[in-house]
DNA sequence: ACCTGAACACCGTTCAAGT
DNA sequence: ACCTGAACACCGTTCAAGT
């Protein structure tokens, strides 16, 4: 990794993300963040040694955002669920990171010190190693997984419609219960689908 | 959208798969493709509008391998718990087609099939529309989630021999809880994890 | 009319030429 | 020594030239 000269890592990552929100993923090119930086192409890889590292840094820098001290008033799924929710807010304030998210989290500090705060409340909640182990991946699943399927197919969008335009005599079940899932906002079905993994984690 | 003369969409999308297979997400392009089918770079489109329906094609393909047929013996959970298992499977076949599953379920008719499966237990088991929705949904975060945290971060990985090896006075859940996990297989991660799901819908 | 090669407008990255 | 522009090897896709 080259040494940063005049640029922090934060600085470097806020420049690509807002080029990330101005011009979506295909605008996220070395070029572009170069320019948003006012160098020379590349001058980036003065900071970095190529995309993907370059990707890395946006990400952890959008979950440096997530708050995570553990409210500890509340009951433990509540602790769990808040945790949850604020990576979900987070990144809904940016969501063309969503696809680079689950590809470059597990490099993310960020990321870490979420997980470390996670496994502390399923691990106050008694919860045995192992069980520990598939709890968490199982969080994790779902939360990265929700906001990919948030983002790629709403249940307001498009897709959801033409699903409750299809045949019933093909897809029984999908077409009706497609009309039924135009009322349900986001939010509800985010926190739903929380609610019902903590259900079966018994916290 | 260009009209098939000699080649079906079948066989468009299973020699993009066999390219995906050898070469991975990156060696996918449509001059690779078209070298595939033995024919020029621009002949492809022929078939396809663009490189995101050739996407979507390999997606479809992939899911078209999962039996969707329901396991009348067994109770509601275990049905919807073998139907996940099966796009596991066929999907663990073909790892990297995980990054285009998401971005392209959505338009899969396939897809289509499979969640229609899933509903109708779910509507079999007593679930109101809207509870139904939001276990539908949860149940597509989790199993999509789930596919692209076993393929980007698995626990076997290097990932989480790196998390392992953290300070535990930064990290004191996560470090200890890592080497935990590498002695945790894929299949039990993803059984475990669905398991507790199943338990917060109480099916 | 159908098919497809050359060409265009990009991209990430190498490398050597600038200071 | 540090920085960076030109150039390379790609990419998806347009378009006009072939048959």
């Amino acid at each position: 990794m080259p040494r940063p000269r005049s640029l922090t890592n934060p600085q470097i990552a806020a420049a690509a993300l807002r080029v990330l929100d101005r011009d979506g993923l295909d605008g996220l090119t070395m070029r572009a963040v170069a320019t948003e930086l006012g160098m020379g192409t590349m001058s980036v890889y003065r900071y970095v040694a190529d995309r993907a590292q370059l990707e890395a840094l946006v990400v952890d820098h959008v979950l440096a955002g997530v708050d995570t001290t553990v409210p500890a008033a509340e009951p433990r799924g509540r602790q769990v669920a808040v945790l949850a929710e604020r990576v979900r807010t987070v990144v809904g304030a940016h969501t063309a990171v969503v696809p680079l998210i689950l590809a470059h989290r597990h490099t993310s500090p960020a990321s870490m010190r979420w997980g470390d705060a996670v496994l502390g409340v399923l691990a106050d909640a008694g919860l045995g190693p192992a069980r520990r182990v598939v709890a968490f991946r199982a969080l994790l699943a779902y939360v990265f997984g929700a906001l990919q399927v948030e983002h790629f197919s709403p249940l307001a969008g498009p897709g959801t419609a033409a699903l409750a335009e299809l045949d019933p005599a093909d897809h029984p079940h999908l077409a009706s219960t497609a009309r039924e899932a135009q009322g349900i906002g986001p939010d509800e079905e985010f926190r739903g689908g929380l609610e019902i993994l903590l259900r079966g984690l018994e916290l």
